[in-house]
DNA sequence: CTGCATCCACTTTGATACTG
DNA sequence: CAGTATCAAAGTGGATGCAG
């Protein structure tokens, strides 16, 4: 076997042995943010070990994950980004991260807030059907982070950093470190914000990501009844040793 | 530290701890499909080595996503079966399992197809829209295995094993081994089974469960498009040693 | 038989130091 | 900036043992 494989013709197996090693979704999510460089990875990840760091990247390339692009001009040096099968992971990360949020304690303290969850959790919350036909930018400030998310006619492009093309409203969010989603939402829901651009568009951002109760999910993807309690009458059992 | 933690406070990461170690997912994935018994468990994960099964099923007990029940009456033992925490990772199961199926290089030779693959494959193919106002049962045999999809006014109950109920169709399908969900489905479209049982809710059937082409993905849940290539201007990155 | 616990070789991580 | 190198500690895989 070529490296730790399943064995396995299933889907998810399949997934775990491409992204299914310890760091791996979440290297996946700080690019999903925006594309970046070794240090900035080890930045936000805060706690990978270098050498796991740059394995994992190996790794994620080979699977065709992730790229490694030479940065021209002004920043030379090496980023990293998404290929198209990296950004389709999207939907799996997401669902893992609603699935999460829901299991945390409380707020931890000293638990950092990665800008990346942010990012995904205005992904997460974006409400297409709100959206419709909005076009509009914002860009969000807290604790010295940046982040963005432009709507055009009703499609939602967010990441990290500044708005690519300049925001029709930013807001500013007053903290000591980036606070958790819920708590970014409810600031600006409050107006305990301070505003610079077109601030009728405040009100527009609150329509358009509206933030499910946590864990909550779609509908057409609520799971399904479980399986009855019994391993069935054990005469009918499926048979054993195949045939 | 309590147990290889993250330290961030990100969905992700959290569902990262709780599921993220090796085979977790998987023994999650069968459990899903029904409960069952540790030895189940070892046969259908064929490869797990025993200390981690038990490790493993500890810890996600510990979490609350296992619960270990004392099998009563005819069976006695003990049966693992997943908590409601448990059983709302689907939605992330299913999502990574479309991502991975579509990168199988090719059908693998001697890969196992676990009779748990196609139980998630019927929950990610059910149409809703298509099974409105549906009731029928099925039950599915091929290579000694043995499903059921049981669709109640337009509500899925599937999993591994007979159909509770007893079925209104059963579906035999003539096989060597377990085949992919794709081959499965094709042997139905093209009529190369058995069946036995009112023969018109064949056609039901096959109307009410469609694959997907493999890896797409309902439309609310489609990938942003991506952040821009760029790390930023220089002058206007995010501030080091926070803000 | 089920449901593990133990032992051991091997691999992967984590932490840190160091280099082109 | 973008990694290697090194080493200890933890986790994994495989085999085996054993009680209820």
């Amino acid at each position: 076997m070529t490296r730790r494989e399943f064995g396995q013709y299933c889907g998810l197996a399949r997934a775990l042995e491409l992204v299914g090693e310890r760091w791996a979704l979440l290297i996946v999510r700080e690019l999903m943010a925006r594309p970046g460089r070794y240090t900035d990875l080890l930045e936000e990840l805060s706690g990978i070990p270098t050498n796991v760091l740059s394995t994992r990247l190996k790794e994620l390339e080979e699977a065709g994950i992730v790229e490694r692009r030479i940065a021209q001009a002004p920043q030379r040096g090496v980023v990293y980004a998404l290929t198209e099968a990296g950004q389709s992971l999207q939907t799996a990360v997401i669902a893992l991260a609603l699935w999460g949020n829901a299991r945390f304690d409380a707020h931890q303290v000293g638990y950092r807030v990665p800008l990346s969850s942010l990012v995904m959790a205005l992904r997460a919350t974006f409400d297409r059907e709100a959206a419709g036909g909005v076009t509009a930018s914002w860009e969000i400030r807290t604790a010295g982070a940046v982040l963005h998310a432009v709507v055009t006619d009703g499609q939602l492009t967010s990441g990290a950093g500044p708005a690519p093309t300049g925001p029709d409203l930013t807001i500013t969010v007053a903290a000591d470190a980036v606070p958790p989603y819920q708590e970014l939402m409810r600031a600006i829901g409050l107006g305990e914000v301070e505003l610079s651009g077109r601030r009728s568009l405040l009100e527009t951002f609150a329509d358009v990501f509206i933030p499910r109760s946590a864990g909550s999910v779609p509908a057409d993807r609520q799971p399904h009844p479980p399986a009855e309690d019994v391993t069935g009458p054990a005469g009918v059992r499926r048979s054993r040793g195949r045939g």
